[in-house]
DNA sequence: GTCTATACTGCGATAGAC
DNA sequence: GTCTATCGCAGTATAGAC
């Protein structure tokens, strides 16, 4: 009976404290998974791909994760508790131009942090959100909605420019996203990865052209 | 003899005219995989899904194209040669204004117009750039320099804000593409597929921002 | 819990009749 | 040039020994 009052990490029948391999393993599983379909999507993705690179066989896989889909949207729902955190607490009140700097160096340092689950993302959107329609429900859309009522009020009461908030919110999307999806290019362009110096100097420009374009004044860059 | 001396839509053994046949049944399967390949990817697309878009069976597919990856790089070398032709012939006696407005209504009209071929590529940048890899070569690099020496010169002689060129073409590039890869996330955002006058709104703000942020003042927006 | 062996399906590609 | 039939292989998924 007691192993029924155990907490998350779960027993196994034995006895064991098995959770700690099974979580281990889903954890390289969910890595693995994260990085194959980063590369070639849901469906150019093999579990065999996913269960070398794991180091696991690959019945072992589909121990863990009943199916190629269930995995998958396990991967997803992982990305998308990482996401949306920031930028929920926007009010009115808040000052336009410090808010839209500190959502932009977030974005940024998602970007370079999880260039992975911002390519998973993009393929998906790329593929036809057929596994995130769900997500773009009432609830996102409302999300959506609030943010731009926020910008539209800003604007009203003249501290920016009468910017659309649609296309200035996909704007700081694209335009930070860029630098995880499209890190290859980048890479390639100018022969070597983007360091961590690189990605605040790309942050400041950002800032400082998105803000300014909107009728702002930057904030002081913070100091590093 | 006469055979041999045919023009380009060449004619096949018994004399008939099957150059057309040809061309059509070559242009249907260049679309097809173009659909497939933007939605699924290289890996993730089968030349079955391709035939039977195309209206073919599967082997003509194989006798057109020899074989999946000879198909891929021709539906790219297509998408290449439609790209990169704007933008060529910038010079440092433009006028900065004009020239990045213009820049980036050409982007947007390309997003509008084909956005198989922006989303083929980014599929294949996001993978990693495999069959492209020879893309970016010296001349690309060069290319990518030389638009960036014109900015140079531009912030040297006092037309525009100090804006890191690369940035500044990252940021056009990602905020103008974002409007075709990512239109399914867009349409369901606001419920509805983005209309021409949608784009040229999207434009109208992009430029608004972007040239503002560069300090320099939008030139007036052409007649619709 | 773990891993080998295998069922079954769909893939890219080709042979060969028409 | 066109299309059916098929090969060989890799795909997802599962059964069952350990």
């Amino acid at each position: 009976m007691d192993k029924n009052n155990a907490p998350q990490p779960l027993y196994t029948a034995h006895g064991k404290p098995a959770g700690r391999i099974r979580q281990k393993n889903e954890e390289s599983i969910l890595a693995a998974a994260a990085e194959e379909f980063a590369r070639y999507g849901f469906k150019g993705t093999s579990m065999n791909a996913i269960a070398t690179r794991a180091g696991l066989p690959k019945a072992n896989v589909h121990y863990y994760f009943n199916s190629k889909l269930g995995l998958y949207v396990e991967v997803m729902r992982h990305i998308l508790e990482l996401w949306d955190t920031a930028f929920d607490d926007l009010t009115v009140d808040d000052d336009p131009a410090t808010a839209l700097a500190e959502y932009i160096r977030i974005k940024m340092e998602f970007s370079r942090r999880h260039p992975e689950a911002s390519k998973i993302f993009a393929m998906e959107v790329i593929s036809g959100c057929e596994c995130l329609s769900e997500h773009f429900n009432k609830d996102y859309r409302n999300w959506f909605r609030g943010r731009a009522a926020v910008f539209d009020a800003w604007i009203a009461a003249g501290k920016m420019d009468p910017v659309d908030p649609m296309h200035l919110i996909f704007m700081i999307w694209s335009s930070t996203q860029h630098y995880a999806d499209f890190s290859d290019q980048i890479r390639r362009i100018n022969g070597k990865r983007m360091t961590r110096a690189d990605f605040a100097r790309a942050s400041d420009n950002l800032i400082a052209v998105i803000l300014k374009g909107c009728g702002l004044t930057p904030p002081p860059t913070p100091e590093r």
